[in-house]
RNA sequence: GGCGACGUGGCCAAGUGGUAAGGCAAGGCUCUGCAAAAGCCUGAUACAUGGGUUCGAAUCCCAUCGUCGCCUCCA
């Protein structure tokens, strides 16, 4: 039974899905504009994971992902490099599109934009009018109508009321209400726009989400997630238009991921403390950063720092040095740390299964992945053989695969082996001889060249730093 | 000012009523020519502070302090 916390009732709720054994999943992507950041490399990890998992429990993920390609920003910056802002923010999809395959996360199972969904919005935006949840304005705006909402606010604890007084209307808006948002803007000189029954004009943020999830997923949906910093206005009002136009409840959960926080504070476009993906790929390897995230509770702040990046990434070093080969080529140990193995495995999949079924609890069970990963090293120590050690070790590469983690050991040229094999046979033989300055020069060498040398009994081993 | 989340050892962090997971860092040890790796051991007189409920609280309630998010575009 697996259960999740829902933003909407402040509860963990046992996930019960609309279709049996089906989930359906909308997480709102990044309007595209310029370099996606970590922050959201966060986001888009904590809804992989959730979706892997989701998966390994047996469940079929509806996975859609938008793309916001539609927005003032795109506009405002093709303007200024004196683009096409379409081909502005195609280039900036294929470049998010990199970036989530190069940080192994599992494509969206579909993928809608904005710019596409123009007639769904427009029917969309003319429904809500119909049932009386929206007035065009002479001047060619569509507005929602909160008023006629009487749930409005229920997802950020909100009331109508409480948010009159901070509210702000621009001058020349023809709003009947401060809070009432926009679904349609009317066209202005120079931006793109669209035939619609009230003119020449472009989709409000808000709506195109509604519609998109109406489009791919219909009309009630399991959930729906994104970051915290969206809860209101964006997803508030969403739930407003998607419940206006149906009748329905819309997401049964909401979830939620917290902030990355950089330097004591969120990262954000706006306030321009930003390290992008890329950036961060190619200073660190992507398992890092799903470490990091791993860590941490996915609706806590995540502390994004030097000091947490190096704890994930030695994190990470502990979790491959149980794939490490057994050093006992001989007869089968019967050593009691040997024999205990398969015992092992079984412990760390219920505790994996219990700490991911509460909430996704991924730090707990990165616990019982470190507990089996001493298992498997003290087994190894003890003289397990490869057979002896391999259950063991398949199971800790299926459970970190749940959580997608590669655990890929760096490789160098493929041609350079043969060469480094070469230089360990001339050393061991120079170790023989006790000749250890020659042999500690090569060791230091070679780590020099990312290759790192570590002496046992039973002989030398290397690989790649 | 309003709404919400949170405050656990040097750092990250799990645990939401029964007596403190795990990772990183640190110190000691085993192994070892040295180094590294791996393993073992050590560490929170009690989980922001002050009250309260309870046989019993990090875990529930109240207050205070602090941090963060949202209230405007934002993952």
């Amino acid at each position: 039974m697996i259960r999740l916390y829902n933003t909407l009732t402040r509860k963990k709720e046992e996930l019960q899905t609309l279709e049996p054994g089906i989930v359906k999943m909308y997480v709102c992507g990044p309007t595209v504009y310029n370099d996606a950041h970590v922050g959201h490399a966060m986001s888009a990890l904590v809804f992989d994971i959730i979706r892997r998992y989701l998966e390994y429990r047996g469940y079929r993920v509806r996975h859609v992902m938008n793309y916001t390609d539609v927005d003032d920003k795109i506009i405002q910056r093709a303007n200024q490099m004196g683009i096409d802002p379409f081909a502005l923010a195609q280039k900036y999809i294929e470049d998010f599109n990199q970036n989530l395959e190069d940080l192994n996360i599992l494509p969206a199972t579909s993928k809608p934009q904005v710019s596409k969904t123009m007639p769904q919005i427009i029917a969309f935006v003319q429904g809500l009018i119909e049932r009386g949840y929206a007035y065009p304005t002479p001047s060619g705006d569509v507005y929602f109508r909160v008023t006629k909402d009487d749930d409005y606010g229920k997802l950020s604890g909100r009331k109508l009321e409480e948010m009159q007084a901070g509210a702000r209307i621009e001058v020349g808006e023809e709003k009947q209400h401060p809070m009432d948002f926009a679904l349609w803007k009317a066209a202005k000189p120079g931006e793109p726009a669209w035939d619609s029954p009230w003119g020449k004009g472009r989709p409000g943020w808000h709506i195109e989400c509604s519609a998109m999830n109406l489009a791919e997923l219909g009309e009630q949906i399991d959930i729906h997630g994104g970051g915290n910093d969206l809860i209101f206005p964006h997803h508030e009002n969403e739930i407003a238009q998607t419940e206006s136009y149906t009748g329905k409840p819309f997401a049964r959960y909401w979830m939620h991921n917290g902030m990355l926080q950089l330097g004591g504070e969120k990262m954000s476009k706006s306030l321009g403390n930003i390290i992008s993906i890329k950036e961060f790929l190619s200073k660190r390897d992507a398992d890092v950063m799903r470490m990091l995230v791993l860590n941490g509770s996915y609706r806590a702040p995540l502390v994004f720092n030097e000091e947490t990046l190096d704890a994930a990434e030695k994190g990470l070093e502990r979790l491959k040095s149980a794939l490490r080969p057994a050093i006992n080529k001989s007869a089968d140990s019967t050593a009691d740390a040997v024999v205990a193995l398969p015992a092992a495995i079984q412990t760390v999949e219920t505790a994996f299964t219990e700490a991911m079924d509460d909430d996704f609890n991924t730090a707990g069970a990165l616990g019982a992945l470190f507990d089996f990963v001493r298992a498997i090293n003290t087994a190894r120590d003890a003289g397990a053989t490869e057979s002896q050690l391999r259950p063991a070790q398949d199971t800790l590469r299926k459970l970190t695969g749940v959580l997608g983690l590669r655990l890929t050991e760096k490789r160098g040229a493929g041609d350079a082996d043969k060469f480094i094999e070469l230089l360990l046979e001339v050393r061991t033989e120079a170790r023989k001889q006790k000749l250890w300055a020659l042999s500690d020069m090569i060791r230091d060498r070679l780590k020099e060249l990312g290759v790192i040398v570590e002496d046992s009994r039973e002989g030398s081993t290397w690989r790649y730093s």
